[in-house]
DNA sequence: ATGAAAGCGCTAACAA
DNA sequence: TTGTTAGCGCTTTCAT
């Protein structure tokens, strides 16, 4: 039946047809340069000997793959998703995503060697955890560059991100709305720029209206670092009214570290989040967080990919989110606020 | 400052240093075939002027990428946690992956035909919605392919799948053995492989204990699909003494659906899952599922992958999966199971 | 240990 | 519209 014979490229095709080789290319890359009666010819002769255009040839030879490279972490519901709009907005653009997926923080400039060498149409550099003077040296390559999420990267290389600060402000002013007076803040890593951005947003608002806001790390943005420092929550003598968290994925390992300790939210104290994880609206959990528009950003970033503005400085884009309200910070007419003495 | 000055290649570097362009090359392919004295001048000029190996140009010749792609939904977090699983591990193995997502069955076809021009080092096809034709297709391919998780594909393509049917079988054993007399079954897409597998693992060993196993279809694997059906369930006069559902993610949608509904799991009726995902050990649903053992599965399809077994018939690897039990299933002693009348 | 030379399979002038 | 030709940047014999 089918031997295992050589590989087949548009010489063979040529020869089928009778045609030139430049004439079974352009039936495949240019079809609009090629009579009618040739192209079915071609196509047919391909089918038959099982011919498919090979992407690595023409890519060497038109400098453009039709790939898109993305730094991420491994880890975490937030980057998942977002890594599933980019490859889902770049499919309908006819792209495709190349994951360069890290764990340690340390292995992303190795990452980055070994992306180079792919000659991408352009990269997504999205971690929070990639240093400055990394981003710098990334901003000397000759290919597009993206920053998403991660302000540290603003005016190095073009970058879209969510207002952080804007967005935990518009948290914080909602919860003095409500009424609370005492409010706990909880951080992911707080090294990093986005987790700076948010305290700021938040510190900022509530100090204009006299409200502390003590600043405690998670050491993480994971569901388990929420779930643990509930622990640390509980053991402070009084509760605070409310307690702003870094991202929802902490805020939903809190939300559930608290519920076994017996603390009962919105009852005895307010949660809210940030990112809008899908996770987060579901009805078990339904909590109040500020959500990314992500389909807007992957959009932005990938039309700052694909065509760059030229010259002067990097863009910087920055796009504003959404509170949504879930049940986790529910207060009622009938059931007033009561700030704790 | 930096000109934007040509591409900068190997023959570039060979002429600052002073060498042939070929010892630039084996510098860095084979750099043992090259004196250290050299190998030093030549990693420095390459250095000095920003020269990185060209891997496009390298596989054109070379004929192997070191990249793996992926053909997956782009939906739903089980698919989510594979590719995470999938793009680690193959850094581990210094490899990448590209993905090759889609939304709709029928993108399946165009995409394949986008796949097999990159010549990919191998092939994950992990979608249940790859149908029995377009798989036969693939088959013909000359690079390795490997199913994930897609039982219709066994005999045609080599394949890697948890035990669906032992798993359920398994779920519904303990089941059995807490007492439960009636069961409902809530599938996910009826018609595919995976599907059937699991509803046939839970029916027969049911069947075997005189417990019917009627079936419900939520219509897909994603958590509206269970918070929606959840509706049907309460409608019905009595409520079963439990639900075996076919995914986790399904699972999950159910539990906040029946919440909403006023019942409550698992003191009114007992609600288990399948898969194994990060959320259904949350603290919130703690669900009783079957834990299918992803980094086992993943790194035994990157093996098939990576070195393929020589001729006969393709490879069929079945894993176990385990039960890991939440309070979804929770029967103590102190209070018995009463089935309904 | 290093160099010379021949491609890998395609695209893109340029000619005809 | 089609053919001819010259590479894209590397790997890989085969010599030296």
């Amino acid at each position: 039946m089918a031997e295992r014979s050589r590989r087949v490229t548009s010489v063979d095709v040529a020869a089928e047809v009778g045609v030139s080789q430049a004439t079974v290319a352009r039936t495949f890359s240019s079809p609009h340069l090629v009579s009618s009666s040739t192209r079915q010819k071609v196509e047919a002769a391909a089918e038959r000997i099982g011919y498919v255009p090979n992407a690595i040839a023409r890519s060497l030879k038109s400098q453009r793959t039709n790939i898109v490279g993305a730094v991420v972490p491994a880890y975490g519901e937030y980057w998942q998703s977002v890594l599933t709009a980019f490859s889902r907005q770049l499919a309908e653009r006819d792209r495709q995503l190349l994951l360069f997926s890290f764990t340690e923080p340390e292995q992303v400039e190795s990452v980055l060697t070994s992306v180079q060498q792919y000659r991408l149409d352009g990269l997504v550099l999205a971690s929070a955890t990639i240093g400055q003077p990394l981003l710098a040296q990334m901003a000397r390559s000759d290919r597009p560059l993206v920053a998403f999420n991660q302000p540290a990267a603003s005016g190095l290389i073009n970058s879209v991100s969510v207002n952080n600060e804007a967005g935990m402000t518009d948290i914080a002013v909602h919860l003095a709305n409500l009424g609370c007076a005492s409010i706990l803040y909880i951080g992911g890593i707080a090294t990093t720029s986005t987790d700076q951005l948010r305290y700021q947003g938040a510190a900022r608002a509530l100090g204009q209206r006299g409200i502390a806001c003590p600043y405690l790390e998670a050491g993480s943005f994971s569901y388990d670092g929420g779930y643990k420092i509930a622990g640390s929550v509980v053991e402070s003598d009084v509760l605070p009214d409310a307690i702003m968290v870094a991202s929802d994925e902490v805020a939903l390992g809190l939300l559930d570290g608290l519920k076994k300790a017996g603390v009962s939210v919105p009852g005895e104290v307010l949660v809210t989040g940030f990112d809008g994880l899908p996770q987060s609206s579901w009805a078990g959990y339904d909590l109040t967080t500020l959500v990314q528009p992500t389909e807007v950003l992957v959009e932005r970033a990938i039309d700052l990919l694909l065509d760059p503005p030229t010259g002067g400085k990097p863009a910087e884009l920055v796009v504003e989110g959404s509170i949504r309200q879930g049940l986790t910070t529910t207060r009622t007419d009938d059931h007033p606020f009561m700030p704790s003495a």
